[in-house]
RNA sequence: GGAGAGGUGGCUGAGUGGUCGAAAGCAGCGGUUUGCUAAACCGUCGUACUUCGCAAGAGGUACCGGGGGUUCGAAUCCCCCCCUCUCCGCCA
């Protein structure tokens, strides 16, 4: 949610740098949209303030003894235009939040111009791409041949899109997760939470996935409740509708949840394999701060984010996304690649990103500092999803034989070196 | 799931139809006093929208868990919902 005042007052420089994401705001519009608005409140606002003083006179003729029924029925009769105008104002302010709630962030200045993904810009490369003496696998295949992974008993309990692990392809993952959130916590700094993933719709207008967005997201039947797409949803609503104090910033949350996504609308995409599912894996970092810090601190996520493929040696790049390729509530987004040799492809791993003021004002998150209190500037990146990691190390570290090499910081975690078909359901 | 008790400003807590946006205390902020700290004293101290104004600021409207209703007028009365606490039931 943009700042109303701020938004008004700047509405052509908005405007135009709102169309290099290929949002069409109509100018004229809105500006309208304002005027009606604003008319129709003074109006009732005013008759309101009537009614307000007109209704302290009956109190005070009553003290003084006076018949108040000829005053009584004036005070009716404003409180019966109110209420003729009521329905046309509440209508014409729902309609402008509506259009207001519904404009995306703002890009930050140094977000390049484009409209595609070929125009990210490619900030550096990580790592060496392996070679192989033989031609690489895809993790749909090698996970099927090691026993690790099944698809058609998923489709059995649940339906598509959905994945079992097993023996070691169920402890890698639980090792990922583990290793992820052991690296964020003590060489990182960041607080450890266990949020719900379902959350309210509050919640979720807060973080910018509602109104907009319904139709990505699984929803409990008969009940206000969803599956959290992300564990941003409740750790960003950790805060919402609180003053923190200034001097506390940046706090740094990493939280582990499944998260849940109908994928409405990706039909035909990441068909195979667990690129895409309807639940995945997620460790999830969460930054509060200064106005003054955020972009820093974006920086700073982004690396946290990087440091956790050096230390498994995946290779993979830092892409900063154009105007044109960021999501809705976004001032400016890397993502994080990791390089799959199956389909010789970077793939998205870890999207950071640098919200500003836009969800904090949606969820009321203030800071003070002194007599001043602002929107604070809230972040959030991947830190990682896990199964795209699990992708990565299945597709990278494949031998010629069919087993996968453990990366040696997981070893402690895994207590194998090698995943084999052999004595892997244990 | 059943029964009961509650939800008031950052916190504690008054208020049960008429200047109540809301007493008081604490915390916070500004100041006086003070060698420093502490204490004392004085002042100040919610949010959103909106009108006027270059601004400083001055008005207005709304908000006492949420939504409806009664009334000239609602924190206060009525209805529905949500949440918290206690007891019972059930359960990992």
């Amino acid at each position: 949610m943009h700042d109303l005042s701020y938004f008004r007052g700047n509405l052509d420089a908005i405007a135009a740098r709102l169309a290099t994401r290929g949002y069409e705001l109509d100018v004229e519009a809105f500006r309208a949209l304002d005027a009606e608005r604003r008319a129709a409140l003074t109006e009732s606002e005013t008759l309101k303030a009537q009614r307000n003083t007109e209704s302290g006179e009956i109190a005070k003729l009553r003290k003084a003894g006076t018949d108040t029924a000829d005053q009584q029925a004036k005070v009716r009769a404003i409180g019966d235009r109110i209420a003729a105008l009521e329905e046309a104002t509440k209508a014409v302010d729902a309609r402008f939040y509506e259009v207001l709630a519904g404009v995306p962030n703002v890009p930050h200045e140094s977000v390049p111009v484009g409209g595609l993904a070929d125009d990210n810009v490619e900030v550096h490369q990580h790592g060496t791409i392996p070679t192989f003496d033989f031609a690489p696998q895809n993790h749909w295949d090698i996970g099927p041949a090691l026993g690790i992974l099944d698809f058609e008993r998923a489709a059995k309990i649940t339906g598509a899109r959905f994945a079992v692990y097993m023996g070691l392809g169920a402890k890698l993952e639980r090792a990922l997760i583990n290793f992820m959130l052991d690296t964020h916590t003590r060489e990182h700094g960041y607080t450890e939470v266990f949020p719900p993933v379902v959350v309210n719709s509050a919640s979720l207008y807060g973080t910018g996935q509602l109104p907009k967005f319904a139709a990505d997201l699984f929803k409990l039947e008969g009940t206000d409740y969803y599956l959290a797409p992300t564990a941003e949803v409740p750790v960003t609503n950790l805060h919402r509708d609180e003053t923190l104090e200034a001097d506390l910033l940046p706090i740094s949350y990493c939280a582990f949840t499944s998260c849940f996504r109908s994928e409405a609308g990706a039909y035909g995409r990441d068909v195979r394999g667990i690129i895409r599912q309807h639940q995945f894996q997620k460790v999830e970092l969460v930054k509060f701060a200064r106005p003054d810090q955020s972009h820093e601190q974006l920086e700073l996520l982004t690396s946290h984010a990087e440091s956790i493929l050096d230390r498994l040696k995946l290779p993979f790049r830092r892409v900063l996304l154009c105007t044109g390729d960021m999501g809705f509530s976004s001032a400016k987004t890397y993502d994080l690649e990791v390089w799959l040799p199956g389909q010789s492809a970077f793939k998205e791993i870890s999207s950071c990103s640098n919200f500003e003021s836009f969800q904090a004002r949606r969820a009321a998150i203030r800071c003070k500092s002194g007599k001043k209190t602002e929107p604070a500037h809230t972040l959030n990146g991947s830190g990682l999803a896990v199964g795209r990691t699990w992708v990565a190390i299945i597709e990278n570290y494949q031998q010629k034989d069919g087993s996968v090499v453990v990366p040696e910081v997981l070893r402690p975690y895994l207590q194998a070196e090698v995943i084999t078909a052999r004595g892997e359901l244990r």
